[in-house]
DNA sequence: AAAATGATGCTCT
DNA sequence: GAGCATCATTTTC
């Protein structure tokens, strides 16, 4: 699949896009890592999706071209990256949840490790091994803890995901994937919770996120 | 193994 | 002022 062909799927289907983009690689300088799963999110019929409502500066981007990342701040402590689709004027993105990590480990550990941002940890930190090894299955098994590792804030709202020169960007998936489905996570009830928009890779299920589809680790 | 909880700040009403 | 497209830790079965 080639970028173009990937950006013909996201603005034809947010659904379509979701799925096409498992097995896709995110790419940020040295860091790579593959995409295992996604969530899709619409305007028109969906209530969950950000743009449900009205247009407003935070959801701008949705509301332009398929293919740039809309990125937003939530629960006081977490960014989210999205990839927009459809084509302008109707609002809709992907939210990826999770991705299995390929190259750049050491720099997404060192991002993750807990209370890395507190001047005082450093020497918690070191005594707990046992703990940044468990870190390692679940460097990038969510939305928060990919957004962490890769560094992925405010500035990169807007963003050309399909343009390989952008400073983040996509690679879009060479073989094919076998697909799961679900429904999406943290939707209240009455929101659309039981949609089945939730995509994920069924041969790298230990890399997504929770709660993990029935009979994986 | 699953459920509960507190942290934390931005966005929209 | 309320409500989050979450995470890590603690508490409970």
């Amino acid at each position: 699949m080639t970028s173009a062909e990937l950006k013909e799927i996201l603005r034809e289907d947010v659904l379509a896009g979701a799925e096409a983009l498992l097995g896709a690689v995110l790419v940020r300088g040295e860091l790579r890592a593959r995409i295992v799963e996604t969530e899709g999110y619409r305007a028109e019929d969906d209530p969950a999706c950000h743009a449900f409502r009205s247009r407003t500066a935070r959801n701008e981007v949705m509301f332009g071209e398929p293919g740039y990342a809309y990125v937003y701040f939530n629960y006081g402590v977490h960014w989210m990256l999205n990839v927009t689709a459809h084509e302008p004027g109707r609002a809709a993105a992907v939210l990826v949840r999770a991705a299995a990590p390929l190259d750049g480990l050491d720099v997404m550990r060192a991002r993750r490790e807990i209370g890395a941002e507190d001047p005082d940890s450093a020497i918690k930190n070191q005594k707990s091994k046992t703990k940044n090894q468990k870190l390692d299955r679940d460097l990038l098994s969510g939305p928060g803890k990919l957004a962490k590792a890769f560094d992925i804030t405010r500035k990169d709202n807007g963003l050309n995901l399909l343009d390989p020169t952008s400073p983040l960007h996509l690679l879009p998936r060479t073989g094919s994937v076998r697909v799961v489905t679900g429904s999406r996570i943290g939707i209240a009830e009455g929101k659309g919770h039981d949609l089945p928009w939730r995509f994920m890779d069924a041969d790298a299920l230990e890399s997504v996120s929770r709660p993990r589809p029935r009979g994986s680790r």
